[in-house]
DNA sequence: GCGCGATTCAAATGGGCATTTGAAATGTTT
DNA sequence: AAACATTTCAAATGCCCATTTGAATCGCGC
């Protein structure tokens, strides 16, 4: 039987769901208490502040993120256009995915927009190894000969790609007419071959570029 | 010599700044108002209120940038990619540039992350225009054959290349060591032939796998 | 220099929201 | 079942900020 969830765990939750779509500062507090059927001392008694609560929401999607979308097993080395690809298949997915993974990038979108205080530190601790390997793995298709500069430069063009594909996703389901919507969204899986054709010609054309101009 | 500068406008100019720099809801009345050396009161008076304020800012910088920085004229039918790229290369120089036009980008940034209720129609008015040239070039470089779809996928990962470096340098300036910021800024012209490498070879890349799938 | 509309001013007003408080209810230990 | 700790509750409290107000001041035609 379902051992039924403690207030602390619904608080969790319901904070999740809103945190992600209306972001940190559009959410009170009074909100999330009342979704979960707690009172509206229940978050500063449970957590402290808000803040807090926030914190604990980011841990809780992490965790259940990376055991559905856990990083492409390592051909880095070996392959890295393939690990490139199979990185923007797996983010694509879990953008337009229905069950809670979802959550994540939709909360990743908000915090990008206004980043709360805690922003620094939440994103050394669960998004930088992440950036790493990307990072590496341009290294791998595009270099060597690469600078520094030019290598950061192309991750943030590389990123840039499915990080706004996920703006535009948000903003569909934000029923807001506005710039940059996407189409509707068919089929993800021919999208993200879209998107990772967009991305590996780039990062491809960007090495031609760099090759000729040193040479 | 110059008139010296009424309420209305000093208001206008320091709102400007303000608002591009931290965004709609981050600025208070009375800091602009003090930024203005004038009184609490006196944005009210002027602009009704708050929200006004921020459309003429709009207003200002919009027209600021349209003269500083007006679209490619027109080989869109002859050479599109040759379009498309002197359009990434004018919206990177305004991006670095020091000028008041900067202030542009910096606030559709701002306006990117927390939309204000004006949003849509401030996009209606302002940006529409050029995205639809955008398209338009977009399609004749990669066209024809492509669907609707297709073609607004690629349009936002196009896009999404300086809109991306416009977060990234945003970011460098405020000083908030967080992820996605760009190496420091050396040579915009340099930087800018990368992302123009990036851009037209990822569209390429999309019209390959478009033709060959179609096949 | 008088009168009058336009502007400026300092001091309220009022709404929204996170957080606090202290009492009530509920659970647990012996 | 008495004592104690944990959790819930409704009603404050206090802060921040946009907006209002009504009185003072300015600018200018006459």
């Amino acid at each position: 039987m379902g051992k039924k969830r403690t207030t602390k765990e619904r608080l969790i939750q319901a904070a999740s769901q809103i945190f992600a779509e209306k972001g940190y500062r559009d959410t009170t507090v009074a909100e999330i208490c009342e979704a979960a059927g707690a009172n509206i001392a229940a978050v500063n008694y449970h957590f402290g502040d808000k803040s807090n609560l926030y914190r604990q929401v980011w841990e809780y999607l992490f965790a259940l993120s990376a055991a559905e979308y856990p990083l492409p097993t390592d051909l880095i080395e070996t392959d890295p256009e393939a690990w490139l690809r199979q990185f923007i298949r797996s983010r694509i997915e879990q953008i337009f995915c229905t069950g809670t993974p979802h959550r994540l990038p939709q909360l990743l979108h908000r915090e990008m927009g206004e980043p709360t205080e805690m922003h620094e530190s939440l994103f050394e601790k669960h998004l930088l190894p992440t950036h790493e390997r990307v990072s590496q793995a341009i290294r791998q298709l595009i270099g060597p000969g690469v600078s520094e500069n030019q290598l950061k430069l192309a991750h943030l063009n590389f990123m840039s790609l499915h990080i706004f594909l996920n703006v535009g996703h948000q903003k569909n389901k934000t029923s807001c007419q506005c710039r940059h919507r996407l189409p509707s969204t068919e089929n993800p899986a021919e999208l993200a071959r879209q998107v990772e054709a967009f991305a590996i010609g780039g990062l491809l054309a960007t090495r031609d570029l760099i090759h000729n101009t040193g040479k």
